[in-house]
DNA sequence: ATTAGCACTCCTCTTGGTTGAGTGCTAACA
DNA sequence: TGTTAGCACTCAACCAAGAGGAGTGCTAAT
């Protein structure tokens, strides 16, 4: 069990290495207010802190630098919680000036808000759309063998895909193919559609129109692929500024696993709620071994989720990405089921 | 006017600077096949030739470099067209094997086919759908006070917009209303949709709806911006491989202008056929100074275009870029007819 | 238990010297 | 007169050595 000293140490020199970047010396911590104790005290305190794995030294007479179990035993000990600024809550709720109503609109803002704030990397991930409910289906033809199928959930979101129609296709049989698959795909949701064209529709189908196989076949290819939900970034180039990311090598690792769909995907923690903090090599991935990852959720609804991942190198300033996250994810949660029960 | 001698040493070093990114020397020259003269003369004739102006140097006794004149002067004089490896157009074919009919599917493949085969950063415009026109308009409620739009073009490109319901809006007044919308909008392109509104449609509505004002003007809002042609981007973090971009900062400029779509969409020259080149500080931005930009269009049936970008350092291999960009024009052109005549 | 003192370590910065590729100029040559 | 060999000179790049400074660990005094 560390001493109330050896806390107050530890703290100091996170919260030191996180502004400077410098490894911390004992010379430098005795000048801190607060701390009574003269360097050499304070050397073994961090002589004893160094052998519990909480520090780390770069060389032999350099000054200590917070090792991951450092940040670990830091986040999960020392943060205490922390208002933000009043200009950064004023910042934050800028996004919800203009009354935007396209969800979309507004989590682009708050992907460049949260980075300008952060100064590290934002990535927010869109509203599931697979839990959507189908609330409409059209199909609208384009030609004589094409046409685009048209579903409109009840969140207002519309997928659209092009697929072929089969030859000889008349326009009656599209409009009696369009009431069926209204009748019965209402309700649907996206990602049980798939299931639903192929299990229930198909034979329905086969009774009342010629060539619906066909057809049913093409459609059911188009919509194969479950939509993703979309992703949004702030300031991905935000990392060229922290001096850990001087190595062009380092950057270029991270800059193309955003680029990774199912990379950014693996960042998540779907389905828990509350904020997660993942330092270096508790991330997955290795390219992220010198990163730490924040991550939270919001709501829209009652059972849609978004996501918010903030990424900065290990000696990130927790406690204020923290705080930050806290309230925007509140506002946004706020914001969207404001605008769903007006 | 340059003497044949000069032609020649201006296209040998050229091309070595593009091979080797090192200064050129006359030592070096000198052993290339295609070469009688010694280096004592080639170094007169470098001079000559520095003394106009296409060739530089790094320092006092370093060897000589082109300067953007000497670019210039290269790919308007010395670019003898060359094909290309059948490696690299069997790759290019590979684009349309899978018979995919989303455009979408294919320009993002193609990006990332020519920054693969470039080694450079690749940007490609989608088609422009402001020209699209109009081919079924519809709206459908969500919820007593909100509905969304959906425009499928021509095309099969669909926009989609979320706008808000006046009050007691009726059931049957949305069914008259999108019948006159459909009526008179059918075939306007999307670019003069919203003055279209504006217009004409207003006063017909007024006549036949209640509270038509409300609504047309929310619609009028909702498709105020009109939608911009979409971007894809292949290689981004190719750039690091040049040994020029090697600086931070410069990388970082040139990704920060690539997320701004403005400044991306001023890279193209709409409206003019052919391949253009723009060398360093030919470009109108900065950020660009140190950079090259080749760049082409595309045609998508007879009247929709999009656009292709290479963006790589002055250094670039011109030759082989503009072959790639050729065959890639041809290659996109013939494969978005096809499938449209089909 | 705490702290002052001191020897020691090692990074960082500077200095000076060496090497090598390359140039410009001059004089000799075909 | 155009071409070339020779030579002195320049400058980036590399390396080694030394000074300075921040910081440590240990020991002994408080």
């Amino acid at each position: 069990m560390l001493t109330n000293r050896q806390l107050q140490i530890l703290q100091v020199i996170i919260d030191d290495f996180i502004l400077s970047a410098q490894p911390v010396g004992s010379r430098q911590i005795s000048k801190k207010q607060g701390i009574t104790f003269s360097p050499a005290t304070i050397r073994n305190e961090m002589a004893d802190l160094e052998e519990l794995g909480f520090l780390e030294k770069t060389h032999t007479s350099s000054g200590r630098v917070p090792s991951e179990k450092g940040y670990r035993f830091y986040v999960d000990h020392l943060l205490s919680p922390q208002g933000i600024n009043s200009k950064d809550i004023q910042q934050i709720q800028s996004i919800f000036n203009d009354r935007l109503v396209e969800v979309e609109h507004i989590i682009r803002k708050s992907a460049n808000i949260l980075s300008e704030l952060t100064s590290y990397t934002s990535i927010l991930l869109g509203p599931d759309v697979q839990t959507h409910r189908v609330k409409r289906f059209s199909i609208v033809p384009l030609s004589s063998d094409t046409a685009v199928a048209i579903i409109v959930t009840n969140n207002g979101h519309v997928e659209n895909r092009l697929f072929n129609l089969p030859p000889d296709f008349t326009a009656s049989d599209l409009e009696k193919m369009v009431n069926i698959l209204n009748d019965r795909l209402i309700g649907v949701s996206l990602e049980e559609l798939h299931k639903s064209l192929e299990a229930e529709v198909l034979a329905v189908l086969q009774q009342h129109v010629r060539s619906a196989d066909d057809f049913i076949h093409a459609l059911i290819t188009a919509t194969m692929h479950n939509p993703e939900s979309k992703i949004f970034y702030g300031g991905k180039t935000n990392m060229f500024n922290q001096p850990e990311f001087h190595d062009l090598n380092k950057v270029r690792m991270i800059l193309d696993l955003m680029e990774t769909t199912s990379q950014v995907q693996s960042l998540f923690h779907p389905n828990e709620s509350g904020i997660h903090i993942r330092i270096g090599s508790e991330n997955k991935q290795l390219e992220m071994e010198n990163c730490s990852v924040i991550t939270t959720t919001y709501s829209i609804g009652d059972d849609q989720q978004g996501a918010i991942a903030i990424i900065g190198p290990t000696r990130m300033d927790y406690k204020r990405v923290v705080a930050l996250l806290d309230v925007m994810r509140l506002d946004l949660t706020q914001a969207f089921t404001r605008n769903r029960s007006e």
